[in-house]
DNA sequence: AGCTTATGTCAGTGTTGTTGACATTCCAAG
DNA sequence: CTTGGAATGTCAACAACACTGACATAAGCT
């Protein structure tokens, strides 16, 4: 470790891309990477009053209708205080409805009224655009190395909530 | 678009990969993806009283000593106040080290001490532990298109700040 | 009845972004 | 040489959004 690498020492493999150079590179591109990825958004949403945190609701709750707050907090990995800020908001700005559940009267089953399906729409066309573009550019076994390494880039919860989502949508 | 697809229209050729739904796994993989890509760092950090804008400026003053201020300003894309609250800290803490330029005495050129780059160490051996063990998991060709993806997505001024610290490195 | 779960709220704090104002330094035009 | 503008960096105040801790309410469970 001492030289700054971590190469190919214990066999014939080629492992060069597992050099402390290439890592850096990794994540500096993640770095870079996801600013342009969450530049479009913001732009809109600097608009709006709302913020990146408003976005992650609006997505996740177009994603999974009726979600509850509990299942959303689990997908978003923040306290229940700083999701509630955020749904009020779009609450009373009737961009999200809360309906109190049938079975259990505790939970809260989100939803996206006619508002909010335009608001997530405009988001996430701003985003798909962006990443269809890179999608394009970079050709389908890029698209599909670029998922096998985020995949393997996740914590086992995030990447079972993933897994999840993904299952659902296809 | 009404249809929620933008796939294969107008060829032969297989564009599965630019269907929406792909789009929107790609997004969702990239926002679970960085937040496993920052949770080491972050860890780390909390125990110091330190956040994720203290750990990007450590880590471009490592990769890029003696930098001015400007030049990291426009690497990390905040504003000059934000960045200097977070350098003062750094400075007062001794973990960087500031030196007015030689020939001009307006630019400020920025150092790690020998603590600064103990926690640059630190940090960056929990990140590139990460990004080893998901680029060894996904293998060299996943690794490649990751990396093409990423630098399809960014903005390019950013791609133009990678791409030169990139040439730096190797 | 008593314990737990799900949700919402209030108050306080910290990090990190913003804008506005200002000091210092350099450079070039008059 | 002086003066005015541009570049660089610093200080102060404010906003967004995360956090913790404490507490309230309602509902489900044993």
């Amino acid at each position: 470790m001492a030289d700054g690498r971590t190469g190919p020492v214990h066999s014939g493999e080629n492992l060069l891309f597992l050099t402390d150079e290439q890592l850096r590179q990794g994540i500096e591109a993640m770095f870079f990477a996801y600013r342009g990825f969450t530049a479009d958004p913001d732009r809109i949403l600097a608009d709006l009053a709302y913020g990146r945190a408003h976005h992650r609701a609006v997505h996740f709750i177009k994603r999974a209708p009726g979600t509850t707050v509990n299942n959303l907090l689990s997908i978003l990995g923040v306290t229940k205080q700083s999701l509630n800020r955020v749904l009020r908001t779009l609450i009373e700005d009737g961009l999200v409805e809360s309906r109190v559940g049938k079975l259990d009267k505790r939970e809260r089953h989100l939803f996206l009224t006619a508002d909010g399906e335009a608001l997530e729409q405009k988001l996430s066309d701003a985003q798909r655009s962006r990443m269809r573009m890179a999608f394009r550019e970079a050709g389908p076994e890029s698209v599909a190395g670029f998922r096998k390494v985020l995949e393997a880039m996740m914590d086992p919860e995030m990447r079972y909530a993933y897994m999840r989502l993904k299952d659902t949508g296809s």
